[in-house]
RNA sequence: GGAAGGUUAGCCUAAUCGGUAAGGCACCGGUCUUGAAAACCGGCGGCUUCGGCCUUGUGGGUUCGAGUCCCACACCUUCCGCCA
């Protein structure tokens, strides 16, 4: 949510964000509906203070043993009037409020131009695309040939984007949550969390999913609850209408989690293997910080995730999101990207963002520092890391001829010392 | 699923027959003091077009007027049932 003061004092602003995001929000109607709301409240406020007034004086009269018959009944007309206003302000609330939350982050002046994924800018490259002496497999391939990946029996369980690992694929997915956890709780200073994966509506709206990406999320039918699509929204809400003690923050939390995405409109990509599922397990990073901290953490954050990627020795870039490609809370973004070479490219591996205080305004999330004022706190939070996609990657990059798969040395102390996946 | 009790500001707590939210703790500023404590004075939820308005879990209703009465819902605690 956007700061509505801020809205009025400094509309262009607003404007241009919109303009960079490439979005049709119509500011104008929203503009609109704040002045005519504030009229309306005026005018409703003295209809109030004239009925108090009148109130008092009523109370006053009965107290004294006078007759407030007639005041009484000059106050239907009052009432009335009231009644109208309160009917208009209360359909005006609920227009502007919604407005509101469809208004989307404004992208950091950092962030650069651009209307979508192919003007993302390249940060920085780390490692190098290993080079085959024979042609490399993808990992559908590589998972049939070593019995640890069952597409065809999790379609009869579960239907399509769905995927059921067996035997080292399934330990494998367990080695890596662990490593990532003990990464960035032993090393890192994150907090280990384990959180709800439904949450209700309201934690929803906190951060930013609802009311406007509904058709993105599944719903739990007869309860106010929806699967998790990233433990952002649970653990981004463990703070919701709290407010902070400034010497708590910066706040870390890692948290492992399934996360659950319809995948609406984005029928017919990436249809084949594990890379875009309708279930995936992710351990996330989120962090509440002081304002003034929210940019340097960004930063501390996105290394944080590399530093998985670097010790699993899988090649990666980190890309800065274009305005236009900027997701709806986020003010900026990196994305890390895994070299995979059954795609002979680089994709997705990890989202770090900073929020400043859209989140914290939605969601309520304050801190106090010594003697001040309440003040809104910044949420980040980025993937540390999506692990099917780095199950992906290890099958991919550490494929070797005979269809085996070598294990990272990191990864070993997390799979009973096993070094190779062979085909049983 | 059933039953009982509960929800008042950062925390704790009061409000008779319905009359317009009292007080304490913590915190902040001031007086006093070498300094601190104590004491005393003031402040101590949000909005404001500076006139005021709003705020007792949420939303309705009754009433000139609701923390108080009625209805629905949410959440918390305890008990019963079921359950890993």
């Amino acid at each position: 949510m956007i700061d509505i003061k801020l809205l009025r004092a400094e509309p262009d602003r607003i404007r241009r964000a919109l303009q960079r995001r490439h979005s049709a929000f119509d500011l104008d109607a929203l503009l609109e509906l704040d002045a005519k709301r504030r009229g309306v409240l005026y005018e409703l406020e003295q209809g109030r203070a004239e009925q108090n007034r009148a109130s008092a004086a009523i109370a006053q009269a009965k107290k004294s043993g006078g007759d407030a018959a007639e005041a009484i009944e000059a106050m239907r007309l009052v009432k009335e009037k009231i009644a109208r206003l309160e009917k208009e302000l209360s359909e005006i609330d609920e227009a502007l409020n919604q407005r509101m939350l469809t208004l989307p982050n404004i992208p950091d002046d950092s962030v650069p131009d651009g209307a979508s994924a192919e003007d993302n800018p390249v940060i920085r490259v780390w490692g190098e695309p290993r080079q085959f002496a024979f042609e490399p497999r993808d990992h559908v391939e590589i998972g049939r040939m070593l019995g640890i990946l069952d597409f065809d029996r999790a379609a009869k369980l579960s239907g399509a984007r769905f995927s059921l690992s067996v035997g080292a694929g399934a330990l494998l997915e367990r080695a890596l949550i662990n490593f990532m956890l003990d990464l960035h709780t032993r090393e890192h200073g994150y907090v280990e969390v384990l959180p709800p994966f439904m949450v209700n509506s309201d934690s929803m709206r906190g951060t930013g999913q609802l009311p406007k990406f509904a058709e993105d999320l599944f719903r739990v039918e007869g309860a106010d609850l929806w699967l998790i699509p990233t433990a952002e929204v649970p653990v981004t809400n463990i703070h919701r209408d709290e407010i902070l003690d400034a010497a708590q923050l910066p706040l870390y939390y890692a948290a492992y989690t399934p996360c659950f995405r319809s995948e609406a409109g984005s029928y017919g990509k990436d249809t084949r293997g594990m890379i875009r599922q309708h279930q995936f397990n992710k351990v996330e990073l989120v962090k509440f910080t002081a304002p003034e901290e929210s940019w340097n953490e960004l930063e501390k954050l996105t290394a944080n995730a590399e530093e998985v990627l670097r010790r699993l020795e899988l090649p990666y870039r980190v890309v800065a999101l274009c305005a236009g490609d900027l997701g709806f809370s986020a003010a900026k973004t990196y994305d890390l990207e895994v070299w995979l070479p059954g795609q002979n490219a680089y994709r997705e591996i990890s989202s770090c963002s900073n929020f400043t205080d859209f989140q914290a305004r939605r969601a309520s999330i304050r801190f106090r520092r010594e003697g001040g004022k309440p003040e809104f706190v910044h949420t980040l939070n980025g993937s540390g890391l999506a692990v099917g996609r780095t199950a992906v990657a290890i099958l991919e990059n550490c494929q070797n001829e005979d269809g085996s798969v070598t294990i990272p040395k990191a990864l070993r102390p997390y799979m009973n010392g096993l070094e190779r996946i062979a085909p049983r």
